[in-house]
DNA sequence: TATTTATTTGATTAATCAATCAATAATATC
DNA sequence: GATATTATTGATTGATTAATCAAATAAATA
């Protein structure tokens, strides 16, 4: 029965797995209702019921558990968006959805959207340049590249007309992000919805 | 001789308000370099040169210190916008003026940007709401409403086309603040010249 | 079952924070 | 020049922070 034994590893992070994901939801839940500023292992510790010593068991520093949330909420997101647009065939199609489901991620997550906000604009590196200037440097943001890419496509298929590739994508992420950051949850002066389809009718005719 | 002394307030506060002035400026520097989560009263009285003690003097907070550095921030960007605007007649030049002024803004006072961003993002409401969230509510954002002005007007008199007011604003403040993000003061990928250029001629496209 | 290993806690550390206060020093007023 | 007011400091308060550690508990392994 040797062969049927789950190998080492799993086993052992099973426990410690589901302690961090534990962690890492309260975390997402403090900084969605107080903010960075005011969040702290004693805080994340006591929404999530244990005591701050086992965060620091489970994470060897506070901005190791927020670098490992920050990757988690932008995979989350990444994810949602990119399945969507790859379901779709033409550079306009996929940029239609590009802009509709970024903003429907919001709807459906708005405390996740939070958290990833208080962290990109607080969190800093080792090196003290916030995340929020960082985004930019190639490698890292595959949302932006993935935008980049369809207005590219859509150039050189001749769907869109001439324009800067870097500054309308910086545009429609501008527009997308004015929306998650303005507008609390409820009570807003455009809906979701409109502000989706007014978004797609503008950069329909700005790409041209 | 009486009628020459200056009135008791001016007098009074002179020293005072040298050094709020040299608090506040202080403070903007703080920011800039370490961010909003690092900054303290003992850090910016050390940048300040003079003891924390002096601040609470002149300040009857850390909080009123951050407002009041605030609104000198956004009535600074504010009248640099403005004035440069408010000297175009037409709506279409208005706009585009609104777009390069915002920009140039940020190229010439680097430090006041990131210090008003650092606010924004960070300090809160007694209520504890964001301030980022709150910028929508009329009022405050002399900036959103005159750009939304500026559409306005230019649909009115027909030099503008048909689009949703509110989300074309918040796509163009979007553009401009995602410049503001992302790109650090050097070696980027787009120089601020060229990106305000493109950024005019896609909302010229966009406004139709 | 005995023993090792993984998990969890409570107490403690040293640092830093905003804010207060009494004691000076500087300035203005009379 | 005496007196009052304003400006400034250093020391101190109590709260909170991130991180460490020895001790206790739970789980896995042999």
């Amino acid at each position: 029965m040797n062969e049927n034994k789950p190998p080492v590893e799993e086993n052992q992070s099973f426990i410690a797995e589901a302690r961090r994901e534990q962690i890492i939801k309260a975390a997402i839940k403090t900084l969605d209702e107080i903010g960075y500023v005011k969040t702290s292992l004693s805080k994340i510790a006591k929404t999530a019921g244990i005591s701050t010593a086992l965060i620091s068991y489970h994470f060897s520093d506070k901005s190791d558990l927020m670098n490992q949330l920050l990757m988690k909420l932008i995979e989350s997101s990444s994810t949602y968006i990119l399945t969507r647009v790859q379901m779709e065939s033409t550079p306009r199609e996929k940029l239609h959805v590009f802009i509709e489901s970024s903003l429907a991620y919001q709807g459906t997550y708005p405390s996740h959207n939070a958290a990833l906000l208080e962290i990109i604009f607080n969190a800093r590196t080792p090196e003290n340049i916030p995340y929020y200037k960082l985004n930019d440097e190639e490698e890292d943001d595959v949302i932006l590249h993935e935008l980049r890419e369809i207005l590219r496509e859509g150039q050189e298929k001749g769907e869109f007309g001439a324009f800067n590739i870097h500054v309308m994508a910086n545009m429609i992420q501008g527009a997308i992000g004015e929306y998650m950051m303005v507008h609390p949850n409820h009570t807003q002066k455009v809906d979701l919805e409109t502000y989706s389809n007014e978004l797609i009718k503008i950069v329909q005719k700005a790409t041209g």
